[in-house]
RNA sequence: GUGAGUGUAGCUCAACUGGUUAGAGCAUCUGACUGUGGCUCAGAGGGUCGGGGGUUCGACUCCCCUCACUCACCCCA
């Protein structure tokens, strides 16, 4: 084969775009009642926009960007993530000036350069939120739960909500540096990516699965012990208000994120069943973000959902096949014109129509109308368009109608039908 | 970037210890006294056996290289 799509990144094929469309049809529906509208974004940017966003040291920007330079010598990269671009057109449009808080959604496709696998490929999509402007952990609470009830809508089940709190600038160098302090003896006794971790991000350690890493870092300091007084407060707020709206979740105070950007809040939801890659959505709170990119300081909070995983998980029934209302069987030239006009006029009066477009046999033909599941039928060949009359042909209860070769006569028969 | 596994028709798979024109089921298209589908029967199209090189009289089969896919590490949605 001489050409196929480029690795890790696939095209995403009839039926399964049914079940992309039912997704996103109920997270349209579910954003709605929460105030979120839509925002649509550029799927290229400056490569700056990440870089000061995400993080130069993370390995998203280190290593995982679609960069290049174009034909004007700016760098630029397609979005490895949502949030970036968002905050810069936030920003850019001067959206906080809108009535807070700010709800936007954005569906759309994110690109990282990595060595695809279960779950992970380079071209992906992401559902995601941003709702800035009110720093109340009331907010936090509302947007981890609207999460929760749109999975729940969307018919996963087994999936795990983790939460905990990662502090701010304030409270946040403090625990690193204590982290730092209790490993430092035990340094060699941990894997070699550990050893890596010590320096360029700490925290990630608490989340490494090598049994021995697990065992020595027993009795490590906990992020949450050293939560500055907000801090600690908010984070009291986020779970007083999901336990009032019983939203389950597990505090996990390893949980790490792999972006800069986050303060306090993060989560992040799980599922055994998805393979190593097993986080079907994640988020956190930014309250330094929009200031970041020049704009009032201004608090944030978002997640974004990973539609192919999600999608993944959704055991989908083998839906019914949509099947036309009718097709229209031809014999004779004359019958074959007459025809494509039949069906231009249904079409325009709602009804799926489809025809035959060549010479084959009356047989083959119906063979073919039964193939594509059509509902009806209908013969049109020499002696129809005599008489002016047509054979309509039910293809479950086999019963044929003799009806008015017009497309009104036609759209009321079937009408009745329905 | 690292490691392991797998590559034969659109899909799922065959082909004895290397042996002649690589097969089947499903799917697609066509036909079965000529204008009526689903079942049955018959037929057709579709493969440079992932690609290249080597060994051999002879390679889908053995060896080397390469590419692609899959899973895992790493990292993340």
């Amino acid at each position: 084969m001489r050409f196929k799509s480029l690795k890790g990144i696939q095209d995403i094929l009839p039926p399964e775009t049914h079940i992309w469309q039912r997704i996103e049809h109920i997270s349209r529906d579910i954003f709605k009642k929460y105030g979120y509208k839509e925002i649509r974004l550029p799927i290229i940017e400056a490569t700056d926009v990440f870089i000061r966003s995400i993080g130069e040291t993370t390995d998203i920007v280190e290593k995982e960007m679609y960069t290049f330079t174009d034909k004007g010598s700016r760098s630029v990269t397609l979005r490895p993530e949502g949030t970036a671009p968002f905050v810069r057109a936030f920003v850019e449009h001067h959206l906080y000036n809108e009535p807070s808080p700010q709800k936007y959604y954005y569906l759309g496709p994110m690109y990282r350069y990595e060595r695809p696998q279960a779950g992970r490929q380079r071209q992906f999509h992401q559902i995601g939120v941003e709702a800035l402007g009110v720093e109340d952990s009331k907010l936090d609470a509302e947007v981890i739960s609207m999460l929760s009830t749109l999975l729940k809508t969307i018919g996963l089940k087994d999936v795990q909500l983790e939460i905990t709190s990662i502090g701010c600038i304030k409270c946040r160098p403090d625990y690193r540096a204590a982290l730092k302090e209790f490993l430092r003896d035990k340094l060699n006794n941990f894997c070699d990516d550990c050893k890596r971790r010590y320096d360029i991000n700490p925290l990630r350690i608490l989340d490494c699965k090598v049994p021995t890493c697990i065992e020595n870092r027993k009795g490590a300091p906990s992020v949450i012990n050293f939560l500055c007084d907000d801090c600690k407060k908010h984070f009291e707020g986020v779970q007083r208000y999901l336990n009032l709206l019983k939203v389950p979740h597990i505090i996990n105070p390893n949980l790490v994120r792999g972006l800069d950007y986050y303060t306090r809040t993060t989560f992040e939801v799980k599922s055994s069943s998805l393979g190593a890659q097993n986080a079907v959505a994640a988020g956190g709170r930014y309250n330094k973000l929009v200031e970041e990119f020049d704009g009032p300081p201004t608090p944030g909070i978002g997640f974004a959902i990973g539609v192919e995983r999600v999608i993944s998980l959704v055991k989908e029934t083998p839906h019914e096949h949509e099947s036309p209302d009718l097709f229209l069987c031809t014999l004779g030239h004359e019958a074959s014109e007459k025809s494509i006009v039949l069906a231009e006029q249904l079409r325009n009066r709602g009804l799926w129509v489809e025809m035959n477009y060549d010479e084959s046999s009356l047989r083959s033909q119906m063979r073919k109308a039964d193939r594509i599941h059509a509902k009806n039928v209908i013969v049109l060949g020499e002696d129809e368009l005599k008489k002016g009359k047509v054979v309509m042909k039910d293809m479950q209860g086999k019963k044929e109608t003799k009806v008015e070769l017009d497309a009104e006569e036609i759209l009321k028969v079937l009408q009745k039908k329905k």
